[in-house]
DNA sequence: TGCCTACATGTAGACAGCCTACATATAGAA
DNA sequence: TTCTATATGTAGGCTGTCTACATGTAGGCA
């Protein structure tokens, strides 16, 4: 997967995981692996980063928590960042609409 | 269409406009937006440098002619550009399938 | 005890490509 | 003459993803 495609479509990817429960960062993660069928192997370097900007932007409300020692930090999805998702999901299907009719013009 | 969505795609998008006519850079912008049905609409700063680079790339083959006192600037397909496109299609279909299981994982 | 792996978060800096804005020039219509 | 469409191109900015590194806990195993 080329890192340079995911470009702007990294923010839907992420609401979208957290849709129907919080989930905090390395589970994302793998989540996204899981739910793309491995194709998907995004860097913390990414992820972490990524998760900041849509909790400073409101779409995201991430907590504290910690299971034994380990600290974690739970994001769920605000109210914005559900209005948000559906703006984003029928972004998708026009891009690939759009896209798709110049890949294959005759379909 | 928002900016970032494009990126890392635009490379199959010039390749594919060109694939059976050879075209110069402004025909090319006007291809992308009617192939697109009209969401496509790539400034010229996009486009003529990316031209420029898949020429450098050897994925394109760029001559200059003449129509009256306008020079132009025509592409066409190499057949590097030709085995490019193909593996940009297969990447793109991918790249589809991977994100919109995680956007619409019921289906 | 020491070592390794998995879990968990984060930062700094590099890189690439798309963008805006500007510059230039011809052709043809009003 | 002025405006629009045609036609190409550059400079510099922006921003999001990446690599590489840093830090620490938990648990298994030898």
């Amino acid at each position: 997967m080329n890192a340079d495609a995911l470009r702007g479509h990294m923010d839907a990817l992420l609401l979208s995981v957290v849709e129907h429960e919080p989930l905090h960062g390395y589970a994302i993660i793998e989540a996204l692996r899981e739910r793309s069928g491995g194709a998907l192997d995004v860097p913390t370097g990414t992820v972490y980063p990524a998760l900041r900007r849509l909790e400073r932007a409101g779409l995201l409300a991430g907590e504290w928590a910690s299971d034994g020692g380990r600290r974690r930090r739970t994001y769920r999805l605000t109210d914005a960042g559900r209005k948000a998702l559906a703006g984003e999901r029928s972004a998708w299907r026009s891009f690939t609409t759009a896209i798709g009719r110049v890949l294959d013009p005759l379909r």
